[in-house]
RNA sequence: GUGGCCAUAGUUCAGUCGGUUAGAACGCCAGGUUGUGGCCCUGGAGGUCGUGGGUUCAAAUCCCACUGGUCACCCCA
């Protein structure tokens, strides 16, 4: 019997994880730097939290989630996105009232059981944020903005931001009415993908990758035509603020998030860089969710991005992180030695010094090699004759430089 | 959920028209005159050829099924 992880999950192995870990530093770096604290929720929920908050009849909800009931009966849902939960934790804890507005962020697994691919795992891991609280343009610009300082920072300049409006509970059923009637006109020229949407999702019928439907929507009226007066100032606003950002964008007029709860500003990252699953990260403005959730009615803005994606491409490119390395590997040149070497290797440690040594009772020169495949910055060998003499040979495997130490004085050496 | 391609040492891969003890490189282990790594040299360990069935005197090789991987559709991070 042989066990496998699960179809569509991965292990992140020790020579992977470097790069995972650096990757994290700097995007935690950049949220402490927007002042965004992170928030850490259970990874499983109610399953209507999200069905209440993604959409019932979005593809996430309909065929993708991991539901269960557990023993008491309950029916769980592992998260599929994060939003739902910040927002949920949110409302539980009152965060709204003791602040005006919320910045949180969040770093961790999710779960959607799609089929594998190419930068599409059924585990894989989201950071991403929430402005929880603010109505105002600058605030999108925030996200947007702390969103691409993040993929700067790790010297990916490889993608395209696109934004676009989808309205609110007020021009959007009016424009979708539009549209809709649109549509109709030619249901039976388009996909059966799409003309299962013209009912319950017209405008994802404008997003669909079909070069057929693009062709006969290709003169569609667009959401952007029917914003009312505030979505429509909300949109000029986050589009001149980007451009005294000097973030360059491109509005899509047909940019459609594959989740229900966006109103007005949606916008997503794409990069070439990777293969047919090409988001890097997305978001946009979700002002009615709080309330649709059991909270006060409160507006709020965030984005999720793919670690995974992330990783690709930061692979690609070559990326060399800095790996663990230790200080100093302590050898034992006769079987005198072990017992000090063991000794004097934990007391190091306990001095907050990286220190390794030989645990398989190997000859020296299995030790010398072990030094170096660790990359220990130092050697130190340690025999009968060092231990009566108290002195030893320290050599710097880097410029292969050699000094004569006192053993006694050993831990001076590391730590000043 | 649908389709294409793939599955041989730890890893990346060879393996002829089906033919006898299945190879290479890298990695791993041990040595290279009795106490110093990286390069080099020598030797060694390691594979029920994804699983199950079928065809055949004979299957890593041909056929079928299953499982897994991968890529694309779909969807999205």
């Amino acid at each position: 019997m042989n066990y496998r992880s699960i179809k569509g999950t991965k292990d992140i192995l020790p020579s992977e994880t470097p790069l995972w870990q650096y990757a994290e530093q700097i995007i935690r770096d950049v949220f402490r730097q927007f002042n965004y604290k992170e928030i850490r929720t259970p990874v499983f929920e109610t399953t209507a939290l999200f069905a209440r908050s993604i959409g019932e009849l979005t593809d996430i909800v309909g065929k993708e989630m991991y539901t269960f009931q557990d023993r008491s009966g309950d029916s769980i849902t592992l998260r599929p996105e994060g939003t739902a939960s910040a927002l949920r934790a949110y409302i539980q804890n009152n965060l709204g009232e003791s602040l005006p507005l919320s910045k949180v962020y969040y770093i961790g697994p999710m779960f959607r059981q799609e089929r594998p691919q190419a930068g599409r795992l059924r585990q894989f891991h989201q950071f991403g944020a929430e402005a929880i609280g603010s109505p105002t343009a600058e605030t999108d610009v925030e996200i947007i903005a702390m969103t691409l300082e993040i993929y700067k920072r790790l010297g990916i300049t490889n993608y395209t931001l696109q934004i676009n409006s989808v309205g609110d509970e007020e021009c959007r059923p009016r424009y979708k009415e539009v549209l809709r009637n649109e549509l109709l006109k030619i249901a039976d020229k388009l996909s059966g993908e799409s003309q299962k949407r013209i009912e319950q999702n017209p405008m994802r019928v404008l997003d669909s990758k079909d070069e057929n439907d693009k062709a006969l929507t290709a003169g569609m009226p667009l959401i952007t035509d029917y914003l009312n007066d505030e979505c429509q100032a909300h949109f000029e606003r986050v589009k001149s603020l980007l451009s005294a950002y000097s973030i360059p964008f491109t509005v899509n007029g047909r940019l459609v998030r594959g989740l229900d709860y966006y109103t007005k500003t949606a916008f997503e990252i794409t990069s070439t860089e990777l293969g047919s699953q090409d988001a890097l990260a997305g978001g946009g403005r979700y002002d009615l969710l709080v309330k649709e959730l059991g909270g006060k009615q409160t507006p709020g803005v965030g984005f999720a991005a793919g670690m995974e994606r992330l990783m690709m491409i930061l692979e690609k490119k070559g990326f060399q992180p800095p790996v663990q390395r230790p200080t100093v590997f302590l050898a034992a040149a006769d079987d005198k030695a072990r017992d000090w070497v063991l000794k004097t290797t934990m007391m190091l440690r306990t001095k907050g010094i990286a220190a390794e040594c030989d645990l398989l009772s190997r000859s020296l020169k299995s030790q010398m090699k072990e030094a170096d495949r660790q990359q220990a910055k130092y050697s130190l060998v340690v025999g009968s004759m060092e231990l009566e003499t108290g002195s030893a040979v320290l050599k710097n495997l880097t410029d292969h430089s050699q000094q004569q130490i006192q053993l006694g004085t050993i831990e001076q050496f590391f730590t000043r």
